[in-house]
DNA sequence: AAAAAATACACAAAAAATTTATGACGCATT
DNA sequence: AATGCGTCATAAATTTTTTGTGTATTTTTT
């Protein structure tokens, strides 16, 4: 199960949307006191923060929680207003486990709680690899193959293909991809997504076939028919 | 396995998890009685001790150690605040091995654990020598050849040179490296990280395009092909 | 069923925004 | 005084977004 304190409704019910599509369990709080109110009655294994809210500072809560015994070890993602602190890494004394800077995509928060709870669990890190038709990816390495040669992807399109890759047969709407990677406040065309898309095959070569149009619907990546 | 002692939560889990992804088995304990209850139970091969802790004081812990004959011999890092240059003497005169000056990066931390280890364990000093394109790194001293001439580093540039080279293809970005290179409470721009980078790659000369800039995401060194 | 209209997408190139490299300065240490 | 380090302002490089147009596909109309 997984907490979050955020005042902006918008921005909550995103992320607790976004949470229970990827299969966790999530539950959203506007105040601090409603927050308390429920933590009492069961832990969750990890809290998403805001720094800021309006009555009380996200760093006094975390502050708090740091302070009783059963939330000592919590893990917590503080989430951080662009431009204010996001060019400081902070240090690990004010407590927070990780930080997001707003606006984020669904894939980073994703991404960032499993690292979190892998973490917090102790497991190791997995070094993933994605394969399909001749492309091949290692995130850690940010590096593409495609037929066997490296090709270099700007981020924005290296972030679509690891996307779809990820979740390979599934259709993507522009609307998700653009949630997903661009954020939740990004105010442009949805068609922006078809132009990277088209660079993405562009650099791909002959692989870019396994991204595929769903006229009508989005994009999609795979290896084989499905249908 | 090594221990920790430590009361600051956020450090704890900080280097625990630095040690673990190390490869290392690592465990925390807050107190010196948790620490003495897992003693008696199994005794570490290395331990870390906060010089500055609530109750008792790192030394009077170190030297409890010190006179029982099963933890006489025990290898133990004292952690001291910085700028306090008496700890350091006190430290390595009450029987500490050695000593790491708060805030430490990942990368001081694991060195000195393992040179530590290997010295107690009387083992041969590994004459590590990292190679990528015309580069050459002798850790052993702090040497670095480029194109057969051998160039002068600063610390934060050969520090910056040496983890990238010992991950090649690996991507770090400008956080990470801050806090295995700066510490975990460097609280500078990430920016300072570009410009580290730049006077490198000015003294590597030619060589210093094996270190390759990953634009939105960080940096890496490597020669080239992947596998 | 064929033609016309409407959509949706691909492609290209310009405009805007972002990110990184560079040069210069100040501070602290030696 | 010299060196290492961190910060800043600005320039350069590259990405990202927007916009215009053409083409394929679907839908509607006849």
């Amino acid at each position: 199960m997984i907490y979050m304190l955020e005042d902006e409704e918008g921005i909550r019910n995103f992320v607790i949307y976004a949470l229970r599509s990827s299969g966790m369990e999530a539950e959203g709080f506007e105040t601090p006191s409603a927050l308390r109110e429920a933590m009492s009655e069961e832990l969750p294994e990890l809290l998403l923060l805001d720094r800021m809210l309006p009555e009380e500072d996200g760093l006094d809560v975390l502050k708090n929680l740091r302070s009783a015994p059963e939330t000592r070890k919590l893990p917590v993602i503080m989430l951080t207003a662009k431009g204010t602190e996001l060019d400081k890494v902070e240090g690990l004394d004010s407590g927070a486990d990780d930080y997001i800077a707003k606006p984020f995509g669904t894939m980073e928060l994703i991404s960032r709680i499993k690292a979190l709870l892998r973490r917090a669990s102790d497991a190791p890190a997995e070094s993933e690899k994605l394969e399909a038709g001749g492309l091949c990816v290692y995130p850690s390495r940010h590096e593409v193959i495609a037929d066997g040669t490296m090709v270099t992807l700007t981020l924005k399109e290296y972030d679509l293909l690891l996307m779809l890759l990820r979740h390979q047969g599934e259709v993507f709407s522009r609307e998700s991809l653009l949630r997903e990677i661009w954020g939740y406040d990004f105010a442009g065309e949805s068609r922006t997504v078809d132009v990277h898309i088209r660079t993405l095959r562009q650099k791909l070569g002959s692989c870019g076939e396994v991204i595929q149009t769903i006229r009508g619907v989005g994009y999609k990546a795979g290896d084989g028919a499905v249908d």
